[in-house]
DNA sequence: CTAAGGACCTGTCGGC
DNA sequence: TGCCGACAGGTCCTTA
């Protein structure tokens, strides 16, 4: 569910709970995510202390001297803060218990999540060959333009590519492309330097909002305090086929690309 | 190498 | 009210 802002925000609501806490218990009620939690994780965690709470991609990354914990939330997966006194719910498949008698619970009904273990000084396979994060330097007009060269794929799809960007997922892509006046099914490769440029300040912009308004309200969140719902953020878009277009008044489109939906104007976008 | 499609899984909603 | 199909915020993996 979560696209990247949430999980920043889910990153920020847990840290300040976690961190310096030191694990005494790994309780798994559902083994089977989208890989298997690793049984060696019973052993490997227990009387390790948080060291930080990072995030790569949609990854969390939960620091041991030993390694890192990796959690990805999925489609639908949501993490909160509990006593371990309070009973498991349906779906409530990880917890990880800490000695003030909290537990970091994962919350996933699709299961398409994952729970991961990378020992200390390796990269996880997932992590090889991610690109560059939005909001960092690292993510420039000309890393952007150097990937599209040739690439005949629709731009939405594109942007979507881990490989190319990171975080990037379907609600804020249509936005983005919206705020670029980009027409998300354009060949990435037939697309300026100049709009490239302005697609990725429209990426940086859209995220960096959404972060700040704590993530896009939608009803699987539950907050990292444990708080339901996410925040009220408008959305131009992304949900809205057949409204107004924001910019000009006529009906947005709906069409479907690699299996997603993509809401645009076709005015304003070309 | 690129591009497209299937796969994983549960819950919800609209239509008949 | 009940059943069935379509769809949902992700992304890896296989296939062409």
């Amino acid at each position: 569910m979560p696209e990247l802002p949430e999980v920043e925000t889910t990153r920020r609501g847990i840290a300040p709970h976690i961190k310096h806490r030191t694990v005494t218990e790994l309780v798994v009620r559902q083994s089977k995510l989208r890989w298997p939690v690793p049984s060696e994780l019973h052993e490997v965690l227990p009387g390790q202390p948080v060291l930080s709470v990072e995030r790569r991609a949609k990854y969390l990354l939960i620091e041991f001297a030993s390694g890192t914990l990796l959690v990805h939330l999925g489609m639908s997966g949501s993490l909160r803060l509990v006593s371990v006194e309070q009973e498991a719910n349906k779906h409530d498949h990880v917890d990880i218990c800490f000695d003030n008698d909290m537990a970091l619970r994962l919350h996933d009904p699709r299961r398409f999540g994952a729970v991961l273990w990378q020992p200390q000084g390796e990269t996880h396979s997932l992590l090889a060959s991610l690109g560059p994060e939005p909001l960092t330097d690292a993510f420039t007009a000309e890393h952007l333009a150097a990937c599209a060269k040739g690439r005949r794929s629709a731009i939405k799809t594109f942007i979507m590519d881990n490989h190319v960007v990171v975080g990037v997922g379907n609600i804020y892509a249509n936005e983005a492309l919206y705020a670029a006046g980009i027409d998300p099914r354009r060949q990435a490769g037939r697309i300026s330097a100049a709009r490239l440029a302005r697609l990725v300040d429209e990426i940086k912009t859209v995220l960096a909002r959404a972060i700040a308004q704590g993530g896009t309200t939608l009803k699987d969140f539950v907050g990292g305090d444990g708080k339901p719902g996410y925040f009220a953020q408008q959305l131009n878009v992304y949900g809205r086929a057949g409204e107004p277009c924001p910019g000009c008044g006529r009906a947005l489109s709906e069409v479907r690309l690699g299996q997603r939906a993509t809401v645009f104007c076709s005015h304003c976008q070309r």
